[in-house]
DNA sequence: ATGACGGATCTAATCCGA
């Protein structure tokens, strides 16, 4: 049985919704993971992935900001939201896919604003706080950890060929050796496999994201990983392939996050 | 300057993204 997983950053679902079913009926992915959907729960456009064939759907929303769902070919049991640093900003919500047994976690990180210093920005200290609380459920539950699939826009590229220059980012926020050795601790302390890694190894240069501010983001291609999908280490032989759709960075009115696929034959 | 764009919101200017 095959299982294929897409995590994208939609930057606003419903403004983006044509692009979200086209990319459904073309590449049908058995789940859908979407963050930033920027929608309260009771106008999240349901129907219009009920009638392309997904009518499972978990959605964990709020106005304005942030916002999580997870929309699902098949259907799933015991949907599940965290809300992470005590505050209600649908960053995380989980579902069990019961014909799988697998679950699958889909979390949003905060961005951390601009300067890398928790004592002088309380966003950059939201997002380690936020980091924090990953790594102790990640080591609490390393034990018992099977069947287990975390996806998201963890905000950070944690290897140095996941950023256009190692060097001329190690002090942008995403790319600092505090954010990258914290994700490398929770992957590593939580027996986390990181798929796309296993199966396109470092040096090979591999992002998900290209700022919108780029006159030309294809020509400067200055683009990080910021987007992840890990696996329990149970599910390594079940590793099948991996697809960044980089052609969606150049769709109409694109999020400047583009889909990233994996597939495991379980 | 990596790079000033793009989304949502109490539709104007402000917050936020990374």
């Amino acid at each position: 049985m095959t299982l294929s997983v897409t995590t994208w950053n939609i930057n606003s679902v419903r403004l983006r919704i044509g692009l979200v079913t086209q990319f459904l009926k073309d590449y049908a992915p058995d789940v859908l993971c979407l963050q930033e959907t920027k929608c309260p729960d009771a106008q999240f456009p349901l129907g219009e992935f009920r009638k392309i064939g997904y009518p499972h759907i978990a959605i964990k929303g709020q106005k304005g900001y942030n916002g999580v769902a997870i929309i699902s070919r098949k259907p799933f049991e015991n949907s599940h939201a965290i809300d992470y640093c005590a505050k209600p900003d649908c960053r995380h919500i989980s579902v069990r896919l019961s014909a799988y047994g697998i679950t699958i976690h889909n979390y949003y990180v905060p961005a951390g604003g601009e300067i890398a210093d928790p004592e002088l920005n309380v966003k950059f200290a939201h997002k380690l706080a936020f980091l924090a609380q990953m790594q102790q459920n990640s080591v609490e539950g390393q034990a018992m950890r099977r069947a287990e699939i975390m996806v998201g826009d963890l905000n950070i590229a944690p290897f140095e060929h996941d950023v256009w220059s190692h060097k001329q980012l190690l002090d942008v926020v995403s790319h600092t050796p505090i954010e990258t050795g914290i994700l490398n601790a929770i992957r590593e302390s939580g027996n986390w496999h990181d798929g796309v890694r296993m199966l396109e190894p470092e040096p090979t240069k591999v992002y998900t994201w290209w700022s919108y501010r780029a006159a030309d983001w294809a020509a400067s291609n200055k683009g990080r990983r910021l987007d992840h999908i890990w696996h329990s280490a149970d599910l390594s032989p079940a590793l099948k392939s991996y697809h960044i759709l980089k052609e969606a960075r150049s769709w109409e009115r694109p999020s400047d996050h583009v889909p990233l696929t994996v597939t495991y034959d379980v």
